[in-house]
DNA sequence: CTACTTGCAAATAATTTGCATGCGA
DNA sequence: TCGCATGCAAATTATTTGCAAGTAG
């Protein structure tokens, strides 16, 4: 099956978590989206079939996940966060529209090993992670509202 | 006096903004910081000598300063958006310690202007901003908490 | 004087937590 | 069975908004 999927189980598992139907409905609206999904984006997804699945269970989860590192946190300036599966080999990072709100994933990072070698040789700082995104108005946004 | 200061105060002034008591102060603390401050970092610093300032018109203020761009929005996955003065010519971005919480600057930008250029072209995407933060624990936290 | 501003309080919005019940291993 | 998980509701936290009173220009 989907290898992603199978890996993030295999991972919960081992550490004690329990598969749970909600945890399986997350992970699977997270492999299905187009782009970084809100807790309520992921939450109004599931609840279409699950009706008494819960907001703070889809919060309680995608910290589990977000520990295990098999999502990714991401900001978008709008007051919510967002999360997105980390698909092996498929670094990106975003395009984010501030007029409709929509994202585009790039695959372009401008961070490379060397600079991150570098700061944290110089700063004696243990690098985890980063977060590189690009803000302003997209296509059609530009023609609609004639920006 | 200062430079930064008083383009500020004249931008708000050519833009129609007043220039009350309220906004020279978050001006002020925002100058006189030492690293990005959060809304409630703004208020507590005022407030210890104008005890009725108020949360709302640090609120209020910011939003006119991000909008004239005289101020800079940055999230630091703690749940609460931190602003920093944009002093000309010194485009820097952040070492965020996710176990303490406190920024350190650095000055390198990876994202040059050649890639900017090639994704507004390859994108027709008009590009504003962007936010690059690196996370990870601080030498300090690393060798109190054994990481 | 007059429009922009402020402070207060109440309203939202996102996220977290306590607790009794439920269910996977 | 046993401990992690869930759902519900209430609590927190960050931020926004309505409104009457205040003040810069």
């Amino acid at each position: 099956m989907n290898l992603v999927h199978e890996s993030a189980i295999e991972q919960l598992r081992q550490k004690g978590y329990k598969i749970t139907p909600q945890r399986q409905e997350i992970l699977k609206t997270l492999e299905a989206a187009p782009g970084p999904q809100s807790v309520e984006d992921i939450h109004r997804q599931i609840a279409e079939r699950y009706p008494n699945m819960s907001m703070d269970t889809v919060y309680r989860n995608i910290a589990v996940l977000l520990e295990l590192g098999i999502v990714s946190k991401l900001n978008f300036q709008d007051g919510k966060n967002r999360f997105e599966i980390n698909c092996a080999g498929k670094h990106h990072h975003h395009l984010v529209c501030l007029t409709c709100g929509l994202s585009e994933a790039v695959e372009i990072c401008p961070f490379n090993t060397l600079d991150q070698q570098r700061i944290a040789r110089e700063k004696k700082f243990e690098i985890t992670g980063h977060s590189f995104e690009i803000f302003g108005h997209c296509a059609k946004c530009r023609e609609k509202y004639k920006l």
